[in-house]
DNA sequence: AGCCTTTGACCAGCG
DNA sequence: TCGCTGGTCAAAGGC
């Protein structure tokens, strides 16, 4: 019997067998990407944006990613670190615990692709109570997020930005928002939660673009559910097993369909909360049209269901891989051909040796070379309430830790392929519980990557307002929000803010 | 009766 | 070869 079902484990495993090309940084021009980003008929990304939204703090990124030296400097510093043997030849910043897998196959699928859509949590943030950061609405599967218009636009091939910058946001997007709290990302609510700073402005793009046409026949998440990522199909567990690396249990599920190889993995915290959901394979069926009584409770009867059938269907139809980048779009950025796994972490409590956690899961796992589509459960949390919404902002600056507010190292922690350490830091200001995060790239010590998670409450210092870092604390953290603002139209919700940082110490 | 979950055991890959 | 780990099996039990 375990022949069909471990055939979806296997198969991915000889699909990865031939040596994945290392992902090439391209960073295109900047006014290539700008252009790309805000015409309708973004040759790179093949996403016409038919509407006129203001442009996201992505595009804040892709500016600063473009602007400087420094970006190239990053753009190396992430080869580097992709071609680092500590990270086995993946991109993975030890604090975002993230793996990039890349499969030589342009669709990662190749029809049978896997899909990985993994989040971790993250090494120096700690999970006391993990969040989904991804939120699938329960009749939301990846398969709809997948089939969504804008995944086209994340084929790596095609990305104008590189992948390797995105990979980054998306890790720091990912890690940001489980930290923050976890990002519900709910059918009805897509458009809303998604973070438009989430890794890529394409992505950013995409989400004001296909979420909110997603969401005009959305109704308002009204609902909590247990089960993790409701996703329209049936699942059947078949397994569940204490994963190292992680405090939860990992519970197994198979698509009951008869033949269908698809799986997912789903992480639970103590309390009962999804951090994560791994889906692995393609449905070969159409999703069920009427759920099971138990599941489509889940969905509160909203009409999800349609899109996430059409969704499911274009997953089927050989749209694997966009629907897989589009994940990681939205989380991670895209995975390009490759399976990927974000490490995420929420902030909860600032347990650096929670950092293990994603140590571990960052390591990539031969077994799982395919590609998985990783997603945080829809499963909803006390907190969805106030889930902040992420933003991801890379930039240049060389202000490691004078970005105009007041720091007090909290921890400091190494982590396993990285000689250095990584350093929590927290914001000094009372009530205020922005944390940054300083990675130093393990091939090159004088890249620094910067992870800002929170949102300052308060000015920035008086004391530091008239360096350039203020300027940029401007720039990273008030435009971003601003843009986003405009962006999704209604921003009500805190900001989980996150920047990427991209630092040359000299 | 059918489907599902639980759970200990087993298997395979890797270092 | 051995131990570790992730993934899966399959019996048992529940709904």
């Amino acid at each position: 019997m375990a022949g069909n079902e471990q055939q979806p484990s296997k198969t991915s495993s000889s699909s990865t067998a031939p040596p994945p090309s290392r992902p090439t940084i391209t960073l295109p021009p900047r006014a290539s990407f700008t252009e790309s980003l805000f015409s309708n008929n973004g040759p790179a990304t093949g996403l016409g944006l038919g509407f006129g939204f203001s442009p996201g703090p992505m595009t804040l990124v892709s500016n600063f990613f473009a602007d400087s030296e420094e970006c190239k400097s990053f753009s190396q510093l992430l080869a580097g670190a992709m071609a680092s043997p500590a990270s086995g030849g993946q991109f993975r910043p030890n604090f975002f615990e993230q793996q990039l897998e890349r499969t030589s196959g342009h669709d990662v699928g190749g029809g049978e692709g896997d899909f990985r859509f993994k989040q971790s949590r993250p090494a120096g943030l700690v999970i006391s109570q993990p969040q989904p950061i991804f939120s699938v609405p329960p009749g939301l599967s990846p398969a709809t997020l997948l089939e969504s218009p804008c995944l086209g636009m994340l084929s790596p091939g095609q990305s104008p930005f590189g992948m390797t910058h995105q990979q980054a946001l998306a890790q720091v997007t990912a890690q940001a928002a489980q930290a923050q709290s976890h990002i519900h990302i709910q059918a009805d609510h897509l458009q809303q939660q998604m973070p438009p700073s989430v890794s890529d402005s394409r992505l950013a793009m995409k989400q004001s673009s296909d979420f909110s046409h997603s969401n005009q026949k959305l109704q308002p998440p009204s609902f909590t559910v247990d089960k993790p990522a409701d996703d329209t199909y049936n699942w059947r567990k078949y397994g569940q097993k204490q994963v190292k690396g992680s405090e939860f249990p990992r519970s197994y599920y198979k698509c009951t369909h008869p033949n269908c190889p698809v799986k997912k993995k789903v992480e639970r915290s103590l309390d009962g909360q999804v951090t994560e959901i791994i889906y692995k394979g393609q449905h070969n069926h159409q999703p069920p049209t009427n759920k099971r009584g138990k599941d489509t409770g889940s969905l509160n009867g909203n009409s999800n269901n349609q899109g996430s059938s059409e969704l499911a269907s274009q997953f089927r139809s050989g749209n694997s891989n966009k629907l897989k980048e589009g994940l990681h779009g939205y989380s991670m950025s895209q995975k390009d051909q490759e399976s990927s796994q974000v490490t995420l972490g929420t902030s909860d409590s600032e347990e650096v040796d929670d950092a293990e956690t994603a140590k571990d899961e960052d390591e990539p796992d031969p077994k799982r070379r395919s590609t998985e589509v990783r997603v945080s459960d829809p499963a909803s949390s006390h907190r969805t309430v106030t889930e902040p919404r992420i933003i991801v902002q890379t930039t240049s600056e060389v202000d490691l830790l004078d970005d105009g507010y007041r720091w007090r190292k909290y921890g400091q922690k190494v982590v396993k392929g990285n000689p250095y350490p990584r350093s929590y830091y927290k914001c000094t200001t009372q009530g205020c519980n922005v944390r940054k995060h300083v990675e130093r790239a393990s091939t090159d010590p004088k890249a620094v990557i910067t992870t800002y998670e929170g949102k300052h409450n308060h000015d920035v210092p008086a004391a530091k307002t008239s360096s350039h870092n203020t300027a940029n604390a401007n720039a990273s953290q008030i435009k971003p929000q601003n843009a986003r603002t405009d962006f999704r139209n209604n921003n009500q919700q805190p900001v989980a803010r996150l920047r990427l940082k991209e630092e040359h110490l000299t």
